[in-house]
DNA sequence: AGGCATGATTTTCG
DNA sequence: CGAAAATCATGCCT
């Protein structure tokens, strides 16, 4: 049965269907034959699949002008399955058929209703929080945003990495080179993208023009695919800024990883760290100028400096046995320094600190072996200040080897030192002036930083 | 491999 | 917040 006029009926209740639900009509209700899926893509002139729906509904089935609009429909339909030529031509006659305004524009007006009815799903995309964490994260790791060039200044990973060393070490610049490399790549990916993205949203909208001489597209559906196609494509951009952050993670795991990684101090270092702590060991607390003096000294960092002498401090007090040894030469050490030194009458040698002054007596926590108190000695013997005060310092430990001197108290009028109650190292916090009992205001701040 | 030395980090404390 | 204390983790020596 052949007959146009059921053909008709048939395409004008999907046309009503489509007009009220047009979900469903998407969905496919059809019961309009579909064209072959094959050979549409190069046809930029064939219907579109999705809104079909033909002209409006016949109150009266019946020969005449719904004979064409059935011819019509039908031409469309069969319109994929002939050859390019053939369907330009069939193309051009359709487009100029008497009855297309009228087809069109009806299939304007259902098209109307159901971009409408659509319109209500799309639009919803919020300012995604997953992408504006990337996003706020390749910024903050230097990844986006203006290159960051220059190694004094405060460099993202600095700047992130807390208190840690920051020094211009080997491992930090081949991170930065790192980081710099995984950041050339996000940014030639990123624009490969936007690229692709601009390309084809432009072939889109040159397709969608294109049809839009043989099926009604509004500007707003336009507007809406180059919004899907932009949606699909950050979709990607944010998959590469996902990557581009576990890459960055990787790498400044194993940044941190290479810092935790322990490598002894050069010799130079540990020198310089032991002269000072033992020729200070009354008050092994560099100061911050002493201690940037030290890590400038030793090639290593402030921080490291003071880890140091917190370890050593501690370990020092734990095993003091242990350290006699070493406590020796190098007190010995700094002595024969500073005698020498003193013996030219310069006063300018240890890189002492300010505070260091008091000789005061410090006591173990767990020997009863204290540590002598020297300076009544010292200060009779030799008051030069300063140098003196390594100088005497340094003593302690030949001197404790050597003699017992337990006297737990201080000279009465030396106490600059407080001791704790458990005997700790417990540093005055204003000694200095009353440490230079040769009344040498100068020592207080011995310049250590030359 | 095991143990100690040692630099770094974390926790505790004043 | 800085120092002490505890702990971790690696280097290095045997």
């Amino acid at each position: 049965m052949d007959d146009p006029s059921r053909l008709l009926a048939a395409a004008a209740a999907a046309a009503a269907a489509a007009a009220t639900h047009p979900v469903g009509a998407l969905s496919g209700i059809p019961p309009l034959p579909l064209p072959p899926p094959d050979a549409e893509e190069l046809e930029p002139a064939a219907p579109h699949r999705l809104p079909p729906p033909p002209g409006p509904p016949p109150p009266a089935p019946g020969p005449g002008p719904h004979q064409d609009t059935g011819d019509i429909l039908q031409q469309i339909m069969a319109i994929t399955d002939q050859s390019l030529d053939e369907a330009q031509a069939r193309k051009h006659a359709l487009n100029c058929h008497r009855m297309k305004p009228a087809l069109f524009s009806v299939l304007c007006e259902i098209k109307e209703k159901t971009v409408l009815s659509i319109r209500g799903i799309k639009e919803e995309d919020p300012p995604d929080a997953q992408l504006m964490r990337l996003d706020n994260m390749l910024l903050a790791e230097g990844v986006s945003g203006p290159e960051k060039r220059g190694r004094g200044g405060p460099s993202a990973v600095a700047a992130t990495s807390g208190g840690c060393p920051n020094d211009n070490s080997i491992e930090h610049s081949d991170y930065r080179a790192k980081l710099s490399q995984i950041r050339q790549i996000y940014h030639s990916e990123l624009e490969k993208y936007e690229q692709a993205c601009s390309e084809f949203t432009t072939h889109v909208m040159n397709l969608l023009r294109e049809q839009s001489r043989t099926r009604p597209i509004s500007p707003k559906e336009i507007e809406r695919m180059v919004n899907i196609i932009h949606g699909k494509f950050s979709t990607i951009q944010m998959q590469l800024k996902q990557s581009t952050c576990e890459a960055v993670m990787i790498l400044r795991s194993r940044f941190l990883d290479a810092r935790r990684k322990r490598r002894n101090f050069s010799k130079q270092a540990t020198e310089v760290l032991n002269e000072y702590f033992y020729s200070h060991l009354s008050n092994p607390y560099p100061s911050e100028e002493a201690k940037e003096e030290l890590a400038k000294k030793g090639g290593i960092t402030v921080s490291q400096v003071s880890n140091w002498f917190g370890n050593k401090r501690i370990r020092y007090k734990k095993n003091m046995g242990k350290f006699q040894e070493e406590a020796n030469i190098y007190a010995a050490k700094t002595a024969v320094d500073a005698t020498t030194v003193v013996a030219q009458g310069n006063q300018a040698n240890s890189p002492s600190t300010p505070s260091s002054g008091s000789s005061g007596s410090f006591k173990m926590t767990n020997s009863g072996d204290s540590f002598i108190n020297l300076q009544s000695l010292t200060y009779q013997s030799s008051p030069v200040g300063a140098s003196v005060q390594s100088q005497m310092d340094s003593l302690h430990h030949v001197i404790h080897q050597t003699g017992r001197y337990d006297s737990l108290v201080g000279n009465p009028l030396y106490t600059t030192q407080r001791i704790d109650t458990n005997g700790s190292w417990q540093d005055a916090t204003t000694p200095s002036s009353i440490t230079s009992p040769a009344g040498d205001p100068g020592s207080v701040n011995s310049d250590a930083s030359n």
